[in-house]
DNA sequence: CGCGAATGTAGAACAAGTTTCAGACTGGGT
DNA sequence: ACCCAGTCTGAAACTTGTTCTACATTCGCG
């Protein structure tokens, strides 16, 4: 079929691609499934959180059958994560549009991140459903989650604005702020931690980009 | 910083009590059960992580009724955390009998945090569902969690081995490291991340205790 | 001792994620 | 137009966490 693209599994199940937006192997009326579903993922996920995110009620929202729904993404956590994919790509179009002005990179940085936590504020039950699914999900998970990954580091390095290609350093850096950036949200997800810390923290964690090693 | 809301039930359902390895408030035999539940859990998870680890078995393993079971730990997840809260207990303890001699504190955390981390490889199923749990859990399992981040952030102080109390700085930087940890263990696990990775990461982010800030 | 509340037991019942299956539908190739 | 492989659907079945129920045991204590 037209689908040959390299890895070729000998089934030719939608492939949830960690790709872009566009999942270019799916026809118009697939792809439009793709969206319907992670659209009541979303709609779910954001008056209720991670739990209320049934899959039964997502097929339903989304017009498709439970056996259908799991051909597009099979797990909920696959669902979740690509729910967080999309959202992370609206975010970076966003970031992109209105690069943040300060003249430190660190600021930069720390400036993007909390804009990213005050979307997650508006809508903190989304937050929570994505971000409990990205840190749960398992190795079956891997390639999605790499591809969230990728993204984050995206708006973090488009943050930095350097002028040239990240060092080794730099990177290294951008890694524990990541780090930092998840397990923060976490713990004021389950309301261990203000908002305040979590700034906080993320300044902490930002100030490796200014100091490099010895 | 806790939402406990908690109405204090009029019942006395034996506490998951945060509290230390001895649960005071327990008989002799309740302490048993515990222990024994406990055990069971570590020994399932131990091989098979957290998806081996189901309560009928654990129920089974520590010859106890499932209703005793879930009265003693009200969920999967809280059994769990309870788990991880006895192994770092160990640990800790461990360390506390040869603690890190470098002479650099950052040093010391890393050496610290590097061998819990090979705890962990000795028994990577077991670490996975400890973690997994403690990074998974919800607002109904803050007082254990928090209990275990505690624990984490004391074993990191420790190993730190200031003359005084930790300024504010410092614990800026242990919070930051604990966030690090944390979420580089999780990409270890799912198998994102390499050993040396975690290791570069866990030093990338203790040179915040040795750079405080501007 | 002997009661009563708290605790423990066995097992059914329930909830939600996941799998399976038989049949209907679609779409491209001959 | 016909056919086949691949899809989609609807519904049931299966799994495992969690709750509930009815009865038995234990424990503190008057």
């Amino acid at each position: 079929m037209t689908t040959e693209s390299k890895p070729a599994p000998a089934l030719s199940a939608p492939p949830t691609a960690p790709s872009a937006t566009h999942h270019p192997q799916l026809t118009e009326r697939q792809q439009a499934r793709r969206r319907r579903i992670i659209e009541a993922a979303t709609g779910l996920a954001g008056r209720g959180g991670f739990d209320a995110v049934q899959m039964r009620e997502v097929a339903e929202a989304s017009s498709v059958a439970l056996g259908t729904l799991y051909r597009y993404f099979p797990s909920k956590v696959h669902l979740l994560v690509a729910t967080m994919h999309d959202q992370l790509e609206r975010l970076h179009e966003t970031l992109r549009r209105r690069p943040p002005t300060e003249d430190d990179p660190a600021a930069r940085v720390v400036r993007t991140l909390m804009r990213a936590f005050r979307a997650m504020q508006r809508e903190p039950h989304l937050a929570d459903a994505m971000v409990r699914a990205l840190i749960f999900a398992d190795r079956s998970v891997n390639a999605e989650v790499a591809a969230v990954s990728r993204l984050t580091t995206a708006i973090i390095v488009d943050a930095m604005g350097l002028p040239g290609p990240a060092t080794a350093e730099q990177l290294a850096a951008v890694r524990v702020i990541e780090h930092t950036w998840h397990s923060a949200l976490v713990t004021w997800l389950s309301g261990r931690a203000s908002i305040a810390q979590v700034r906080a923290d993320v300044e902490t964690a930002c100030r490796l980009i200014a100091r490099p090693a010895a």
